[in-house]
DNA sequence: TTGAAAGCGCTAACAT
DNA sequence: ATGTTAGCGCTTTCAA
């Protein structure tokens, strides 16, 4: 049934229905409740598609990602939950598959272009994806963008950075307080920039970063594994290792058991994201919490805002991670 | 720019361009690559919601779990990773957010009945909610239900059986096999059925599972460590544990540590998941795996049939749960 | 192979 | 407070 149906069922004109139905326009409390009532009664339920035609308005954001296969890991899928509900107590709902590759990027410039969403989230790994934004950024399409470094401003973009230098700092600090002098880093990807944060911050302490205590391997687990055995092979060892993601240091972990040494007395470990299970390891492991909920809550605000007004400019919300003490660092042995 | 406008760019009748888009319609080659080319150039893209109010389709789907709380879950946004890439291949893009409480019931039926979706995806812990199955499965909105019991048939409804029965045999022969007589059980939900089975088949084994070596408990790690150290804590303790889930399990696991039972030598304990981290852990976690990819593939196509013929009747569609063997299960120590 | 015209179901000026 | 009218931008008969 569509509304002029229902409107002449009821005795109203479609205009009446429209704004009983969306609350806007005066219409009187007796009809409003009457046509409410009719409208359960009689199942009529406004068609989404044709509103959102002449509203312009989806009322839907889309989760853009430009790795594709970073939605495989648990981080994402951690972040894109956390997206959840700031859309939803906003009445936003979210739509995925929007992931994009290559051979997917017309489609999703077809859907931005084509008004099926009001608005992205633009999550990246590592620096922001200019041309990305240059192509869907748009009045009726404003980006928010989950980064990790300091971008220039576009029209319509608004970043929010997670702030690597001050994890790093915040590791460095811990580890050389608690007397580590020979660190480790296993690293995800050579344009992540954790890595220098983190080089300039031991520096502070004193401590350096030799090219044989860093290795660059990828995203499993099982690099992981790799990279922890690659480290402590060499002549001295470090006494702590820094490991760019959990997942990382879990293989890191695991390959350090194998290997005989004991975490954290023979070995610090520290990971970065802080996923639901690391905290049911054994040993549980310390790392640098991202704060998820807090991302999503400020990166949902903003986006509202650049809805709102799409010549606004949003400055940089910048997102600080916290470190979280459990059971994988110690002081070294001697 | 709308298709009247860049029609008349381009020197032919918005039905032609139309029919060039889309790929229906004859057009002579020469006009079409012309078309098509011309969109680049001037940026032209069809609107999205005008081209889903006249054909009522939308190319969208929604995934709907009754439980919001399970959203928070690891194994559900695994699940929901696992059905992006069957249905981006298929044309389809994934709406979340109809995560549904009684709360936003309304908001739910709203949104299908209002053609937001082509199909949804309802995911359910227990019992398949007939109830709002009732409210949502329709000729324009056909469902599958990825579910743990054979339920009765519904129009527009598909099952997907995760079958708990095959699972509960292979772990009670796993079991059996190793040597265990004394065997306890961690649940989440009274209304779970795996209990029932998992005792059924115990008894094949001439096996018992008195009501000292069930708990009921919930979903979190925490309550998983509670519940081993009650079943831990009587006269003649089990030898080995089975856990409704994988973060049960962990916490088990991690709490049997604590309380200085070695696993596997003291207790084996067994899991159901295996969630993306733990074969990480140590011990890696033994599991019965739910093969996310398998069910995501098959609830797929078999919602693009029921989306292709409304009166189909789809028969269940069972998928087995798979032993992995890892490092928590050994024989018991006498 | 192409075009004209009639909607899809709704909202929003603009009356009344 | 309610109704009339004119679109929103597209697809789709139907005719040429």
């Amino acid at each position: 049934m569509d509304i002029k149906e229902f409107s002449k069922i009821v005795g109203f004109s479609p205009t009446t229905v429209s704004h009983a139905v969306s609350g806007r326009g005066r219409v009187n409390q007796a009809t409003r409740d009457m046509i409410i009532e009719k409208m359960r009664e009689l199942g009529y339920t406004p068609n989404v598609n044709a509103r959102r035609l002449v509203t312009g308005r989806s009322y839907l954001v889309a989760i853009v990602n430009l790795a594709p296969e970073s939605m495989a890991h648990i981080f994402t899928m951690e972040l894109v939950r956390s997206f959840l509900d700031p859309l939803k107590s906003r009445g936003y709902d979210l739509m995925l598959n929007v992931t994009t590759d290559n051979a997917d990027y017309e489609g999703l410039c077809q859907r931005v272009d084509g008004h099926a969403v009001d608005a992205s989230i633009v999550l990246c790994e590592a620096e922001a994806p200019m041309d990305l934004l240059r192509d869907i950024a748009r009045p009726y399409n404003p980006c928010v963008v989950v980064t990790h470094a300091k971008m220039p401003p576009l029209p319509h973009v608004g970043y929010v950075i997670l702030d690597l230098e001050s994890g790093a700092r915040q590791v460095a600090k811990l580890l050389a307080d608690q007397g580590h002098r020979r660190i480790g880093y296993i690293g995800n990807d050579v344009r992540d920039l954790m890595l220098g944060h983190f080089c300039r911050e031991l520096e502070c302490h004193g401590l350096g970063l030799p090219e044989d205590r860093v290795v660059i391997v990828g995203e499993d687990a099982e690099v992981g594994a790799c990279a922890l055995s690659r480290l402590m092979s060499v002549p001295n060892p470090p006494t702590a290792i820094f490991a760019r993601t959990d997942i990382l240091a879990l293989g890191a972990l695991r390959e350090a058991g194998n290997l005989g040494f004991k975490v954290p007395d023979d070995l610090s470990i520290i990971g970065h994201d802080d996923l639901a299970l690391v905290s049911l390891m054994r040993p549980a492991l310390t790392t640098l919490r991202r704060d998820r909920a807090t991302l999503a809550q400020r990166s949902v605000e903003m986006l509202v805002r650049l809805m709102a007004d799409p010549g606004a400019r949003e400055p940089d919300q910048i997102i600080e991670s916290t470190l979280v003490m459990r059971e994988t660092v110690g002081t070294p042995r001697k």
